[in-house]
DNA sequence: GCCAACGTTGGC
DNA sequence: GCCAACGTTGGC
């Protein structure tokens, strides 16, 4: 089992609207970069874990975590012309962008900030705090996730 | 709203 | 294949 980091503006759709969900599920689609892509793609599996981050908003950090309950598949809104995320280059033949589908496990009861993420000593390598910091599906190694996760739990 | 740090596009 | 121009992301 793989962990990662998955963004999202939660004036879109944040940590609360998956929660919202009737089973908690929802496709992770809209990622056009070719990165992130690959990642989504090739390596992103069932049963990985992910941190659930808000970006471009008052509370910057990460939300939550949830689960990759379903693994790469052509994402709908490519072929979608209404959709915002439509590509007129994709054809259902030779799909461009992938989706996988993901659900709520747990939300904190306080967003673990960018700055206390950037504080901390043992977070140096994660590509929110390095280069790459737009990506926006990342890996986290578990040596993070763990430091991460128990930063979460602590509280101010 | 500003702006730095990227990523993408397109002319040559 | 280079690189300038342009577009986007995302923290502040």
């Amino acid at each position: 089992m793989a962990y990662w980091l998955f963004k999202s503006e939660p004036d879109v759709f944040g940590i609360r609207h998956l929660r919202a969900r009737p089973e908690q599920t929802e496709p992770w689609d809209g990622v056009r970069n070719y990165q992130a892509r690959n990642f989504l793609r090739d390596e992103v599996s069932a049963g990985d874990k992910l941190f659930f981050y808000h970006s471009s908003c008052k509370q910057v950090g990460i939300a939550g975590v949830a689960e990759v309950v379903r693994a790469a598949y052509p994402d709908p809104s490519q072929f979608n012309p209404e959709s915002d995320y439509y590509d007129p280059k994709a054809t259902t033949a030779s799909p461009r962008w992938y989706c996988v589908d993901v659900r709520f496990c747990e939300q904190f009861k306080q967003v673990l900030s960018l700055a206390r993420i950037k504080a901390m000593p043992q977070i140096t390598e994660l590509g929110l705090v390095k280069k790459g910091h737009r990506l926006s599906v990342m890996p986290v190694t578990i040596d993070e996730w763990q430091h991460l996760y128990t930063a979460a739990g602590e509280t101010l």
